[in-house]
DNA sequence: GTCTATAGTGGGATAGAC
DNA sequence: GTCTATCCCACTATAGAC
């Protein structure tokens, strides 16, 4: 595992083949099979690792925040540009839901639901901050485009979203 | 070409293989290598047609219109759940820019950003749609998600942003 | 513009000995 | 828990005849 991981960061989902993680470690691949029945369950402890540790760097950032929302949008962008390849294997590919550990999703989760005030409202975060770093991990902004002021008015826009409930209640 | 796209949309980019293409033609693998010189440029001609037409769909939305960003946002979803395979492949992957048609992302662009009122905003917009159709089509929100619901949250939160603008030129 | 033949590379996985 | 040997699969691409 620390073998295939190490393998993914470093040159991508390419590279993760049972040749490839046994010649790292000086085996040959069968011998892999006696640890893992298959490759797909190979992957699925690599995705739980992936997102268990990019829910505690959330969440770790969201511990010192003086402003949460922008904390977060900080800490999501950094987690995905420093480990682009965990990051899109966690978050870009289908989850082997039958093969993760019960309530690892949920508990990524909840401090998020706690900052943004509803599920729905999270769910527009984690979609803002993903297709941002999904399209910029892809080169698919143009290569002029200033980032960093596109993560600013999208923070605004986020916590114009959260505050608007006062305003909201009190129309409806 | 045709082919490839009709095989990426009913079986998705495993089986866009130059032997499959040539089996759906009733040629040979070899002879597809008279017409494109490699795979790379026959991906990048199947890329600059979903991004035109991607592109058409939106103005078109954008055309018969009463409030655009709702009109933009639907036509979005539609367009990605209706052609799952060639969304991703035009705006998940990176973009071959050296084959494409010069001028294609521009133009693909510039009825957005009359919209949106800047650049910056539109890229808040491209990419707050595509996290929520990138997520969607990964079956990585929850099965019991209401989508609809989010999408029209999303869609308040982008208005809420682009009429901002007053005030804060007046605060500015 | 099509064909046959083939090179070259890589992948996941199993059987059975030790 | 490791090995050797092996199966079977798939892919991109080229050479050269027609």
């Amino acid at each position: 595992m620390a073998t295939a991981r190490r393998l993914l960061e470093a040159e991508g989902p390419g590279a993760v083949t049972m040749r490839r993680i046994a010649d790292e470690m000086g085996i040959r691949a069968p011998s892999l099979y006696k640890h893992y029945p298959d490759k797909r369950s190979l992957e699925a402890a690599l995705k739980a690792e992936g997102l268990r540790e990019f829910g505690a760097a959330l969440s770790s950032a969201l511990a010192k925040a003086g402003s949460p929302i922008g904390a977060i949008a900080g800490a999501y962008r950094s987690y995905a540009l420093e480990h682009p390849h965990l990051y899109r294997l966690t978050n870009d590919d289908e989850l082997p839901r039958d093969l993760l550990p019960p309530g690892l999703e949920e508990s990524v989760a909840a401090p998020l639901i706690a900052v943004f005030g509803s599920r729905d409202k999270t769910r527009v975060a984690w979609a803002l901050a993903h297709g941002l770093v999904s399209l910029e991990l892809s080169r698919r902004f143009p290569p002029d485009a200033d980032l960093a002021r596109v993560w600013q008015a999208a923070v605004r826009a986020l916590e114009a979203m959260t505050t608007k409930e006062l305003g909201a209640a009190r129309r409806g």
